[in-house]
DNA sequence: ACGTCGTATTGATGATGGTCAATACGTTAC
DNA sequence: GTAACGTATTGACCATCATCAATACGACGT
């Protein structure tokens, strides 16, 4: 079964909402790099990516908010805020369970990022 | 000979300036976080993102200064501007010829940074 | 129902950053 | 030498953002 469909071949590696456009292939527009650096601003945080970091690194890859408050070193509507940004540009994933927020990694986006740094020579 | 002395291997994945800690291996603390953080930030903008695709995309893999005013739609002193972030952060490389100033892509820093981001899982 | 607890939102503040006009610096050409 | 040209720097302005205190929201237990 094909993964792509032939009208997405051109711009669309795999899942436009996973996937953003190659950074060194070809020459970005100004719509595309902005999206593109929507989703590294995301990132280019010291808070946000401890959380990544915590959050990977904990066990079943999985962390409630209440136990990312204190390593962070940060408020709690500070932590709250970062989890907001990294749900929202698609990095994390957020459940509830009861009254506690649990986050897990959506390892996709950054792979798909990483694959848009290193451009179409690196499969 | 040894690319890497023994007492650095436990933190640094090869060279030092070229690379960064990993995101999802560890616990990333918070210099190591800040300077992650740097080198997204350095890619995080619309403009520097198109001046890095349109160097890797010109001929020869290098651009004078003069011919990435125009398709970038800003003034010369942004464009210099953000030109000389990019060489600060070692995205890029400058040299001088005579009045003009070349640049191009040091593709290193990029690989070291898309593999900080998937982790030690994918080499 | 009510109090408690975890989380999100609001509002404010200080810092950082992108942008441009004006200007300074360096190199080439005459 | 001097004019022209490419590039970098300065200074200023406006927008964005990280942060926290205070507060609001929601779910659980009693």
């Amino acid at each position: 079964m094909s993964i792509r469909h032939p009208e997405n071949v051109d711009s669309a590696c795999c899942d436009p909402a996973e996937c953003c456009p190659d950074l060194v292939g070809s020459i970005l527009d100004e719509d595309e790099a902005l999206e593109l650096a929507e989703l590294l601003k995301a990132l280019a945080d010291p808070a946000r990516l401890r959380l990544v970091s915590l959050i990977s690194a904990a066990p079943g890859g999985e962390a409630c908010a209440c136990d990312l408050t204190e390593p962070l070193g940060r408020s709690q509507p500070t932590v709250s805020h970062h989890l907001g940004q990294l749900v929202a540009a698609g990095i994390l994933e957020r459940e509830q369970r009861g009254r506690w927020a649990w986050f897990r990694l959506r390892p996709q986006r950054l792979t798909a990022l990483a694959g848009a740094l290193v451009g179409p020579g690196a499969p």
